[in-house]
DNA sequence: GTGAAAGCGCTAACAC
DNA sequence: GTGTTAGCGCTTTCAC
């Protein structure tokens, strides 16, 4: 029904090996033969069938990328990185949404398991350690965003400690003492880090940190809802917040307005990630910008490399540095 | 290197015809050569590739989502229909975000061309009607949220003259008189129609539309800041903006507090596409829902139901109805 | 209920 | 510089 590489072959009257050849531009075919091949192709309309070249090869030059959810933008940016990186040497990223949800997770790597993708991207996945490490044995596979402790994997990330410990810093030199902070839950390194930061920042300052002043959630925008009404029926509210995401940090901003709060004036709150919806916020939100296209770019570099590399391969875990960018919300 | 079905035959002591045939659960096949094989299969860790079953089946089970931007969840959410819908029907997703430029877009195409995807899924295109029609004359492609004049082509988009029926009637039924409209040059069909439901409701009310209150501009954040300003300069500023995106509404809403008016009060403003972001913004942003979930749903249906009727194709385009949602952007 | 064998479309030895 | 051919891993027809 579809026409193949046969029929190119015979209507140009040469064999299939060279117009495999051509298609593939190698070398030993004459300029002549190319350019009846060529001319056969365009003709019939012919377009190589992939499966019969990938099985033949037994590679896709495709990567697939899970991505937990598409809520926001950090990802795509990151994704934006991969791709550009991969299209330069020749290969595609195919995204998928796990939606974090482990069973879908488990049926989008099967693309990887039936050889369908060279390599996968993980931003953030539901695997342990022990699995990871299981896969990671016969099968091309990275980490983005979060790592996973005893993950033996190539991993890339930001500098989450040291982020966090920049966003304090920075909310210390504005001459704030009642610094507060929403993370979440123990179940994300990144966040675990960043609060690690902030924690070590306050201490090299000699600012003690209470309890009350430390909120644990979720990683969303609601979280930072509840955390700031809490936070505001203190005897003594911090004057200043970091929140180890942005959508948090809108969450907080958000109630912190509906209370009667100019934030950037009453109240200073930072956020995590430079997601698109900072610079559009009201007011814009100060945060921790992760080098995202970097990210991604030097991830898949890295990966290919693992994929072409025939056996030893590359498993360290990367920080790539971050920066601070000020926004209204610290009253910049 | 890998496993294959050859080793698990041999292992079992079975031939490959059998192992196939418990692969794929189709009948004559004794139980007790079923569990023999399945055993088998778990000590080798098996797993099929692929490529051969493609190749032989002449398809993928894969549909190939092309998205221009991942900049807000509109998209993501109809994706996640679109994976439901697809799961259900034992088929694959995979998307590929064009960044809006025709040569990736090309780039992304090829895995339909090259047999890597049974079906494509364009959401706002840069080919032309004529290219459209040529390509879905040999493979299975779909439209979502765009239209493309004379591509006769199976589409899927919300209601949007409707829609921006219904957004003007809302802003009208407030009691509104001075009515804005921040719109996109005309190279979106959905933009266009969406005016064009805007300015039909204004006349069927009586409600004469000064140029002065049309803006064409992009589908962005920036367009909404840039409008906004040039409303308010005018002798009389609208008292309600209605915006064919969120976006261009956030844009229009932070500039206008910029300003030092009140959303919500001071002037209403409406926006279209239901984002995220909406429900998170300061104040929360009016809008006109897309039915995400179900345009997703739906149009992979429609599209699977094509891949698999062997010619005669489903090209229509169907229309979804939306739904209002008010916030506080326009002071409910 | 099971096996032998053809063949999906392609690439890459190998021979000339 | 070109052609012949084996074979990638799988499904499926056909025979038994």
């Amino acid at each position: 029904m579809s026409v193949t590489i046969k029929d190119v072959a015979r209507e140009a009257g040469v064999s299939v090996a060279t117009v495999s050849r051509v298609l593939n531009g190698s070398a030993n075919v004459s300029e002549s033969a190319a350019q009846l091949v060529n001319e056969t192709i365009e003709r019939l309309h012919y377009s190589p069938n992939f499966l019969g070249r990938n099985l033949r090869k037994c590679e896709t030059n495709t990567i697939l990328v899970i991505q937990p959810s598409t809520e926001h933008s950090l990802y795509s940016e990151i994704i934006r990185g991969m791709q550009q990186k991969a299209f330069e040497l020749g290969y595609d990223i195919i995204s998928s949404t796990s939606n974090s949800t482990s069973d879908i997770e488990i049926r989008q790597m099967n693309m990887l398991f039936n050889r369908t993708a060279d390599g996968a991207v993980l931003m953030g996945t539901q695997y342990s350690a022990k699995m990871l490490n299981e896969i990671a044995e016969k099968y091309n596979i990275a980490l983005c965003c979060e790592s996973v402790i005893g993950a033996d994997v190539l991993t890339v990330t930001v500098d989450d400690e040291q982020g966090g410990y920049d966003a304090a810093t920075e909310l210390i030199k504005k001459g704030h003492r009642k610094i507060a902070i929403i993370s979440t839950l123990p179940y994300a390194q990144s966040s675990v880090k960043r609060e690690q930061g902030f924690l070590q920042a306050l201490a090299d300052h000699k600012i003690s940190v209470e309890q009350n002043y430390v909120y644990h959630g979720s990683y969303d925008y609601r979280n930072g809802e509840i955390a700031i009404g809490r936070f505001l029926k203190l005897a003594e509210p911090p004057t200043a917040v970091f929140c180890v995401s942005d959508l948090i940090a809108a969450g907080a901003i958000k109630h912190a307005c509906a209370l009667g709060l100019t934030v950037g004036k009453d109240i200073s709150i930072m956020g995590f990630d430079n997601i698109t919806m900072c610079g559009m916020y009201v007011p814009t939100i100060s945060t921790v910008a992760q080098p995202c296209l970097q990210m991604g770019s030097f991830l898949i570099e890295k990966l290919i490399h693992n994929i072409n590399s025939g056996g030893k391969k590359d498993n360290q875990t990367y920080r790539l540095p971050h920066s601070i960018i000020l926004r209204q919300s610290t009253g910049d």
